[in-house]
DNA sequence: ACCTTATTGCAAATGAATTGCAATAAGGAG
DNA sequence: CTCCTTATTGCAATTCATTTGCAATAAGGT
């Protein structure tokens, strides 16, 4: 997902590529690969603009939510994480609980055994999750 | 998990049977095929006790899941389920959006590839979490 | 250069969850 | 059964992430 790309995303929905989001998305994309709570990327964005509001970071994570570029997550039961979604992969992760790096996970759990299953009990899937929590490579 | 089996777990941690405990303990076995939320598990509970508050409810679930007794996930962005652990099986389930009824999923999505391919990336598992979301057969 | 309106910043509000503290009661000891 | 220790409870107050109202700002099309 290149920054181009967003933008076009952004426009085609209405929207405006202000300073601020504009900083947002380079933050987002620079850490595509790891989780971000909203404070990391707060202060990775004031780094840039000293200025920025914790409001506007909320309200532009909402904002690209709605045009589902963000996979959203908790790191631990009190921070959410985030970054860009990956349109081009399914979005399974091994998340590391030391640095909140993310390794892509290939497999996808929803077997056709799974699905089946499903069906027999008359239950209709609508999504599913998957993690794996662990500790990367080099945190440990 | 029986009313007697948690009884006994909460006494070999020191912790006591108080009246507050055994309603919250029922109503918890009574409902452990669904995920509640606390206010739900609030209401429940003051069927048999008007006077039950809800920082005790807080308080019970704290305290059961550091016995790991309790199996906590959101029902939605806003608000987090409760139901007891199945000691004797595996953790996962197939959540309806309707109602909050949980059907186990027999295959847990742990296979020797996915455990494999994180050693080589030199990942150490420490947990996982999977969950299928939809609408149950009585809901749809 | 001029509008329209999406976006921002700030302060205030919300709401789930937690905490301090005094009062209560479980349950083991005598 | 009575006493004592301390786990537990209720209440009010607090915390903290997230949301919201509103006036000011600025994107970007005309």
């Amino acid at each position: 997902m290149t920054y181009e790309d967003l933008v076009e995303k952004i426009k085609k929905a209405g929207g405006r590529v202000t300073g601020q989001r504009k900083i947002i998305l380079q933050q987002l994309i620079k850490h595509q690969n790891k989780l971000q709570s909203v404070d990391e990327l707060l202060y990775a964005c004031q780094q840039y603009n000293s200025a920025i509001n914790l409001t506007t970071i909320y309200r532009n994570l909402e904002f690209l939510d709605g045009l589902q570029l963000i996979y959203k997550t908790n790191i631990d039961r009190a921070t959410s994480g985030y970054k860009l979604i990956n349109l081009e992969t399914h979005h399974h992760y091994m998340i590391c609980s030391s640095c909140g790096k993310l390794l892509p996970i290939e497999h996808c759990p929803m077997s056709d055994d799974l699905i089946k299953a499903a069906e027999k009990e008359g239950f209709t899937i609508s999504g599913h999750s998957m993690e794996v929590y662990g500790t990367c490579q080099s945190c440990s």
